[in-house]
RNA sequence: GCGCCUGUAGCUCAACCGGAUAGAGCAACGGCCUUCUAAGCCGUAGGUUGCAGGUUCAAGUCCUGCCAGGCGUACCA
């Protein structure tokens, strides 16, 4: 809409600049937002503000000039010159009504797919191997899941990379130590060690630091893995295996979108960094400083103001993470064709981009249409505005967490709905607690640093998941009750109160808001909007009687609302990685 | 030292790449359950957007300088 309204006032512009006087180099960007206040109608633009002194006219009379030039549309009712010369634009009802009507009967809820889909790679959760998953990988997982629903939804073709760390020298001690207690312990207790993968790296790392023939046979370990011995890469790929295992449990439970498929770590380019330093050399960026190759910008400088170089080859000749990051986007952008290639990388990796973006344009791996982000965050912190941790100072481990979300969402539960049988009170209290907590990441800007408070993300007030889980589950039961098929309605949507037009304006803007939120990678804007929703649709449910309604229109009219309402709500949530409850 | 990020109501967060009177939710206060719904709705109060300048018709947003905090800054990722 916004772009059909910048059309208009272009067109308004070309009229007067035949009709009037224009001064014959100036062009105008016409920039058409939503109004902040209803007052102002539906959509404003700042046009003869920006363009009116320098057209050589005063705004408001600008501004008249282009109201009176403006193609008739049948979606505007009215516009307004307001203020020091805004033009506010108010939309049809009838219109507006048409197209929630058309949005209420359409699968994709009026969202147009991507008119050109783009192929974007993301790279998101991406935990390390060595370790078990802990808070520090929910951020990535979570918002990067978000996006990619969203632009998937959009119609983009959407590559998942999973880039898992699952190479370096801290796997020399875990596989010295899987070696030892294989032969030392029975299978069972061999499995049972390894289902905490955390205790396995803490004894490993024990081990290391206590005995020295141990860490000598870590060393060693490093070595023959990194020449690609038999009996070490069947180690590797075993311990691989189970630390895979883990993470797929925690996205199982957390509803993550990530398959196997999505998984190529670090390892699948370790044939491929030699070249990359050879390519890097070859296009002469390549610089010998201190024994290490290395890649000089001049924008970037050290603590002593001196160059900073990245280093894509140590002196003892081993490979660095910016290699590793080179040989990936050479791939993505090559290989897969990615249009975009975006990172949710925590946001203190920020320089680290900017030096790998940098060089991978000078050297030629990527093309400079590809566009290449860093989607950053924040840190989760606890209440007491510190990094989260346990009470002992230690990481929490995701599962740790989720345990502890779904036992408080079940006792909430409980205690609300007392009736319930214990298997639905179990499936509510999964969805609602692991909802909570991703909605409570999702709905901050990912730029910021968060509060991570159970309390706070379980109420059922404000702009949390079960405030949303349950306003999914009032609109539903509106066809539970009647026993209606929703997808058996009839008739116009008709708008004859304030709160049901406000309500179809703001569900027809579904499409716009997700296309923000694929464009910027920023989820929270979509969970505001849902919270929008949520709230307009209580509103109208206090004022507009459905079932009861006057007559058999208005009725229809109204469960049509609800239908688009429940649609966009559902669907809002599925691409937040969330599902929704008939009960709770 | 240099660079990046953050600073908005008592608390937790918004503000659509410069717009109109800075918005929500909690907490506080006041109303509304004989009408599908109260895990809800309606309303009141709460602000010098860290400070000081600057650019602009217009600044929470852009620029400069301070203050406070976080993070990064040559062979970990």
């Amino acid at each position: 809409m916004k772009d059909r309204i910048a059309t208009l006032l272009t067109r308004a512009l070309e009229t007067v600049r035949t009709r009037d006087q224009w001064p014959d180099e100036l062009t105008a960007d016409v920039e058409v937002e939503n109004a902040r206040d209803k007052a102002h109608g539906d959509f404003a633009s700042n046009i003869a503000l920006k363009m009116g002194k320098r057209a050589g006219y005063q705004p408001r009379d600008l501004a008249e000039r282009l109201k009176a030039a403006l193609p008739e549309d049948e979606a505007i009712a009215q516009v307004d010159i307001a203020g020091p010369g805004f033009i506010n634009f108010f939309l049809a009802r009838d219109w507006i009504a048409r197209q929630a009507r058309q949005a209420a009967n359409d699968h994709r809820l009026g969202v147009p797919p991507a008119a050109q889909p783009d192929t974007v790679v993301v790279d998101y959760s991406s935990p390390n191997l060595a370790k078990e998953m802990h808070v520090g990988h929910l951020r990535s997982t979570i918002i990067g899941d978000a996006v990619v629903r969203t632009l998937e939804f959009l119609g983009h073709n959407v590559v998942r990379q999973n880039h898992v760390g699952d190479w370096g020298t801290q796997f020399g001690m875990l596989l010295a130590y899987l070696e030892e207690e294989k032969t030392a312990e029975s299978d069972e207790q061999l499995a049972s060690e390894l289902s905490d993968l955390e205790q396995f790296y803490q004894a490993a790392k024990q081990r290391f630091d206590d005995d020295d023939a141990f860490a000598a046979r870590a060393r060693e370990l490093v070595v023959s893995l990194q020449s690609g011995d038999d009996y070490c890469l069947q180690l590797w790929r075993e311990f691989n295996r189970i630390s895979l295992e883990h993470c797929f449990a925690v996205y199982e439970r957390l509803g993550i979108s990530l398959t196997r498929a999505d998984v190529r770590g670090e390892s699948a380019y370790n044939n491929e960094l030699a070249d990359i330093v050879e390519q890097l050399d070859r296009t002469e960026l390549l610089t010998r400083s201190e024994g290490a190759d290395c890649v000089f910008l001049d924008e970037f400088r050290t603590r002593d103001d001196e160059a900073l170089p990245v280093i894509v080859r140590k002196a003892d000749g081993g490979y660095l993470y910016a290699t590793t990051d080179l040989a990936a986007l050479r791939y993505r952008a090559r290989t897969l064709d990615a249009d975009r290639v975006l990172y949710f990388v925590d946001q203190r990796q920020g320089l680290h981009f900017q030096q790998v973006f940098r060089v991978a344009r000078l050297a030629g791996f990527v093309n400079d249409t590809t566009e290449l982000a860093h989607m950053g965050f924040g840190t989760m912190n606890g209440p007491d505005g510190r990094p989260f941790k346990t009470r002992s100072g230690g990481t929490v481990k995701l599962t740790d967490l989720l345990d502890e979300a779904e036992e408080r969402a079940w006792r909430l539960v409980q205690a609300k709905n007392p009736e319930l049988d214990e298997a639905e009170l179990r499936r509510i209290a999964q969805v609602v607690g692991t909802g909570s907590i991703k909605y409570a990441d999702l709905s901050k800007h990912r730029a910021s640093d968060y509060i991570f408070d159970f309390d706070q993300m379980l109420s059922f007030e404000g702009n949390t998941a079960p405030y949303l889980l349950y306003a999914w589950t009032r609109v539903f039961s509106i066809f539970r009750k009647a026993g209606l098929n929703p997808d058996e309605l009839d008739g116009d949507i008709r708008l004859d109160t304030e709160a049901e037009t406000e309500l179809a304006a703001r569900l027809i803007q579904f499409g716009p808001v997700l296309e923000q939120v694929g464009e910027r990678g920023l989820p929270h804007l979509l969970c505001n909007y849902l919270f929008d929703i949520a709230g307009l649709f209580s509103s109208f449910y206090e004022h507009c009687p459905v079932l009861s309604a006057e007559g058999e229109e208005q009725r229809q009219s109204r469960l049509q609302l609800a239908r688009l309402t429940a649609g966009v709500l559902q669907q809002g949530l599925a691409l937040l990685g969330i599902s929704t409850l008939e009960r709770m």
